[in-house]
RNA sequence: GCGCGAUUAGCUCAGCGGUAGAGCGCCUGCCUUACAAGCAGGAUGUCGCUGGUUCGAAACCGGCAUCGCGCACCA
């Protein structure tokens, strides 16, 4: 930053590139494990490789680092960790598509080669996100940057998978998944949406196979069911009612003939039935639907599936076979009605379980898969919320550790096995020479951490004695789901399972985890709870404690000690921002048009530390926003007081002018310097508590209202005097690098640039890597604030009137304040001269009520502008210039507001409760601001009497 | 159905027991050699409704309304 000559604005777009290249090249982020500072570690939430940079990750980015920048300049040790997420269906998604313009299928590539070319797509488009994160000037360590899917990760991911295998938490079996036939893969519960869709409940009647028993017994020959998916007919192996219900309890046991297929099925008791709805009767279809599914399990009743994993009906669907499920449905209404069996048809509107991804209707299919037992893992989770260790994860804001702890409560069992070949591949290899060559679900496997460790134990259990053919394997063709590996991330990134991999627990650490694991703080937001925060403690309660002790010794095996749980950026409707509705707001657009550091405070400031959603303003026609713009304008503003600095402090720095002399300081400077300390005292704790909305508030405040309205404006005179100018140089030049210092975490590029201006320091040294500044406790003076703020109101007090009276602002005009406290008195005698400055006073007279006494009495003063404040009042003496009527309103307005506070005071001290149990001293000021109020009311009334 | 949040100036939001605040927008006047992305001054509110607690409620408690979110879900 050249000192001379500054441009009058600031130009965000080169200075940011610059100090990004630079911080980055200098290695300023890329922590030593063995440096001093107690270490402070954050891993950041992964984006998706598919990703480009929304609205949340710039949120997300831009706490994260306002959180450890200040953590740097606090001295700690601070690690921020970068990486991005594989995003096995997303990735698959988009190759599949690329595949399917040039006519092939994936098939037709085959495995090996449909990955060579996912990892070349990775390699080109896949480092976009990250590109974009750095341009909001993220201060972590790209030398340390993670992939899910790279082998340090994927070593993770193989050894939580034996390990979890290998204390039983992992298991194969055949249930009822959540099918997406879109993907053609299973998807775990959460990556199910449910949404209410407009249907149809339709009314069919199944006869009951002896009819004449049932006639004599309930008077008919046939039972209704309703159902919102006809198709599953096919699939029915029972009717059920409720065990309480008298209508049906006589036929419990008996068996209905099911319309179009012929099967006998038989009527069972269950509790899941609700007698009051429809007619009490229920279809049970096992095979496709998580309710049939578990009646079907109570009541022994057969599974059979009559949809495939395409969405078409098979076989077992006979003449149905081959229909999509839709067209089947249609099919079988009209079958139905055809036979006689369709009752009616209702309009109803119902929930639909979507798939997140595939956007279509998930079909529950039966199906192996595999799965991680989820309540033992939950169960260390909430018990470590239930007994505070002071090691349990604190939530900010606390209410969502309900929201954590509920679902963690009757949780089921998670299916991590995708039907896609882009991901992990499960390490377990299916003994195929025990089948003939054949993968089914009986096949013998072995899980193991590699091909050779698969075939020394599936040897040894399949390939002695009895076995005369040689032992031959197959892997599994499955990947696991994505979130596997997230949940691995807080400690896979660190370097785990390092040494201590192939189950040798107890061998040295890597040293990345064992200085920055557990990490400090996770920040993120509340969508992903579930998906991400919950599976990450569930997965370090089973991997990161031997036994009882955390693994290494540390105070706990939670993967962080806080967790920084934010809101959502909605759109100016108010509307999550999403790619589908098309609403997203571009953060690079912003960044351009007003420079990362605007779009990082503007987003900073609007949080207020509640987790509340912030909603962004945002013009769409001009791509404008009046919050980002307003931080600009501060930049700018910042910019500016600095280059009024450079432009005065006579080409010293901070470090030559060095510390004030305490004797020299003038009221201003012991104001500013009170008030520097206290900005550094409250700033410094919002920013440890989470309190980083408010941080940003408070340094706009200090910044703008008080430094720049008011000090800059109080030592311009005193610069111009050598006499006076050293001190005044000293207290502008300590004010402004520790705001900027201050700032820095906000706005690391703009505060990087002022710095190294005003301090003169080589480009290769950072503020970033300062201290943060000192508490000066000596100077907190809150007398003195109180009284500078009566100072401030009387010069405003000033201002207004002259307003008030027209005066041109070149014009000058005598100022005269009268006041009975001889302390006020003392201080705006003190500060003659800056209200003489700030007024364009042709004299300041301070008298004392007898002296005024005096003057009122003396020609021209009845008709003086007068303004009360507190317990001062203002004239302006001012003959000939005065317009009467505007003089008249104001008096009128202050005598109004006096009254209207005289009304208010007097009605509350006449309350004897009052009196007698408020505080003394709520009843003490009370009474004072009603003596202030009526002598404001009657200097007012006496004014207003001598205008005549 | 269960739970959570929001409701304060035209807009976006602070305030969370002691007489209503900020930014933007609006009105008036200023290119005052740091800044017109600026400066000075000004106007603007039955603090969603309703009971209660309290000397005192925007704030605390109960109910209601509206909006939003999460979880569960009956075919």
């Amino acid at each position: 930053m050249p000192e001379a000559n500054l441009p009058k604005t600031y130009d965000p777009a080169g200075t940011e590139a610059r100090w990004q290249q630079a911080w980055e090249a200098s290695g300023a982020f890329h922590p030593d494990p063995g440096a001093l500072g107690e270490p402070f570690s954050v891993v950041i939430p992964p984006p998706n490789v598919t990703g480009s940079l929304h609205m949340g990750h710039a949120f997300n980015t831009a706490l994260i680092d306002t959180i450890v920048r200040f953590q740097r300049l606090r001295g700690r040790n601070v690690l921020c960790l970068p990486g991005t997420d594989h995003a096995s269906i997303a990735v698959q998604t988009i190759l599949e598509k690329q595949l399917n313009a040039g006519g092939q299928r994936k098939e037709d590539l085959g495995r090996e080669a449909f990955l060579e070319r996912a990892w070349e797509w990775k390699a080109g488009s896949g480092g976009t996100i990250v590109g974009q994160l750095r341009r909001l000037g993220y201060s972590v360590d790209w030398q340390r940057e993670r992939f899910t899917l790279d082998a340090g990760c994927s070593a993770a991911v193989i050894e939580a998978f034996n390990r979890l295998h290998e204390q039983g938490l992992i298991y194969r079996g055949e249930y009822l998944v959540n099918w997406c036939p879109a993907s053609g893969s299973a998807v775990s519960d959460l990556e199910v949406e449910m949404k209410e869709v407009d249907g149809h409940l339709w009314h069919f009647r199944y006869p009951l196979s002896a009819p004449a028993t049932a006639a004599a017994a309930i008077g008919r020959t046939h039972l209704e069911v309703a159902t919102t998916r006809p198709e599953t007919l096919l699939g029915d192996t029972a009717v059920a009612v409720n065990p309480s219900d008298p209508r049906y309890a006589a036929l419990v046991g008996q068996t209905l003939t099911l319309p179009l297929v012929g099967r006998q099925i038989p009527i069972v008791a269950d509790e899941h039935v609700e007698a009051e709805f429809g007619t009490g009767c229920v279809k049970v279809t096992p095979a496709h639907d998580p309710n049939d599914f578990a009646i079907g399990q109570r009541h022994q009743l057969p599974l059979i599936t009559v949809i495939a994993k395409d969405g078409t009906m098979n076989a077992a669907a006979g003449r149905f076979a081959g229909l999509d499920r839709f067209a089947a449905r249609q099919a079988v209404v009209a079958a139905m009605e055809a036979e006689g069996c369709l009752v009616k048809v209702e309009p109803y509107r119902h929930s639909v379980p979507f798939s997140d991804r595939g956007k279509v209707p998930v079909e529950p299919l039966l199906s192996t898969q595999w799965f991680v037992q989820a309540e033992p893992l939950a169960a260390r989770c909430r018990e470590a919320l239930a007994n505070p260790s002071g090691a349990e994860p604190l939530f900010v804001p606390e209410r969502w550790s309900k929201v954590y702890r509920d679902w963690l409560t009757d949780i089921r069992d998670w299916c991590i096995s995708r039907q896609l070949w882009w991901g992990h591949r499960i390490p377990a290899w299916f003994v195929v020479s025990e089948t003939g060559g054949a993968i089914s679900d009986s096949t013998p496997y072995v899980v193991a951490r590699d091909q050779a460790e698969a075939q020394a134990k599936a040897e040894a259990q399949f390939g002695t004695g009895t076995h005369a053919h040689p032992v031959v394997l197959e892997q599994d063709p499955d990947v696991l789901d994505t979130w596997f590996s997230s949940g691995l991330w807080p400690f896979s990134t660190l370097g785990w399972p390092g040494e201590r991999a192939q189950g040798a627990p107890g061998g040295p650490e890597p040293a990345d985890l064992a200085r920055w694991y557990p990490t400090s703080v996770l920040v993120t937001g509340f969508d992903i709870i579930f998906f991400w925060v919950a599976r990450m403690t569930m997965m370090a309660s089973a991997l990161m404690q031997d036994g009882e002790i955390p693994v290494g010794g540390r105070d706990t095996w939670m993967p962080f000690r806080d967790v920084y749980i934010h809101g959502l950026v909605r759109d100016e409707n108010n509307r999550k921002m999403s790619k589908s509705a098309g609403n997203g707001i571009d953060p690079l657009l912003l960044i351009e048009r007003y420079g990362a550091d605007a779009l990082r405070f503007a987003l900073v400031r609007e949080v207020a530390g509640a987790g509340q959603d912030i909603r962004l303003d945002y013009d769409r026609k001009s791509d404008t926003s009046a919050t980002v713009e307003g931080a600009r304008n501060f930049a700018n503003k910042l910019w500016n007081a600095t280059r009024f600095a450079l432009m005065n402090l006579g080409g010293e720095t901070p470090a030559s002018l060095g510390e004030p002399e305490p004797a020299a300081l003038q009221l201003a400077d012991r104001w500013i310097l009170s008030r520097l300390a206290r900005v550094n005292q409250g700033t410094a704790e919002r920013y440890t508590g989470y309190g980083l909305g408010e941080a940003a508030k408070g340094l706009y405040e200090f910044a703008w209202n008080e430094v720049c309205d008011w000090y800059l404006e109080l030592i311009k005179r005193r610069l111009q005097d050598p006499a006076q100018q050293r001190t005044a140089r000293q207290v502008l030049a300590k004010v402004l690098s520790e705001l900027l210092v201050m700032l820095h975490p906000l706005m690391p590029h703009l505060s990087e640039e002022l710095w190294h201006g005003l301090s003169g320091e080589a480009e290769s040294t950072f503020l970033a890597l300062q201290s943060w500044p000192a508490l000066n406790e000596a100077a907190l003076n809150d007398q003195l604030e109180a009284s500078f703020a009566e100072l401030i109101e009387a010069i405003r007090v000033v201002r207004n009137l002259r307003a008030v009276a027209g005066l041109k602002p070149s014009q000058s005009a005598p100022v005269r304040f009268l006041t009975v406290r001889s302390e006020l008195a003392a201080l705006l005698r003190e500060a003659t001269a800056d209200i003489t400055a700030l007024t364009r006073a042709e004299r300041v007279e301070v008298l004392s009520p007898e002296q005024a006494e005096a003057a009122s009495s003396a020609k021209g003063n009845q008709r003086a502008l007068a303004g009360v404040s507190g317990e001062l009042q203002v004239l302006l003496p001012i003959e000939g210039l005065v317009d009467l009527d505007a003089l008249r309103g104001r008096l009128e307005k202050d005598l109004a507001k006096a009254e209207k506070e005289i009304k208010g005071l007097a009605g509350r001290l006449a309350n004897p409760n009052f009196a007698g149990k408020a505080p003394p001293a709520v009843v003490a000021e009370c009474r004072a601001n009603l003596a202030e109020a009526e002598a404001q009311a009657a200097l007012a009334r006496k004014r207003l009497a001598d205008l005549g």
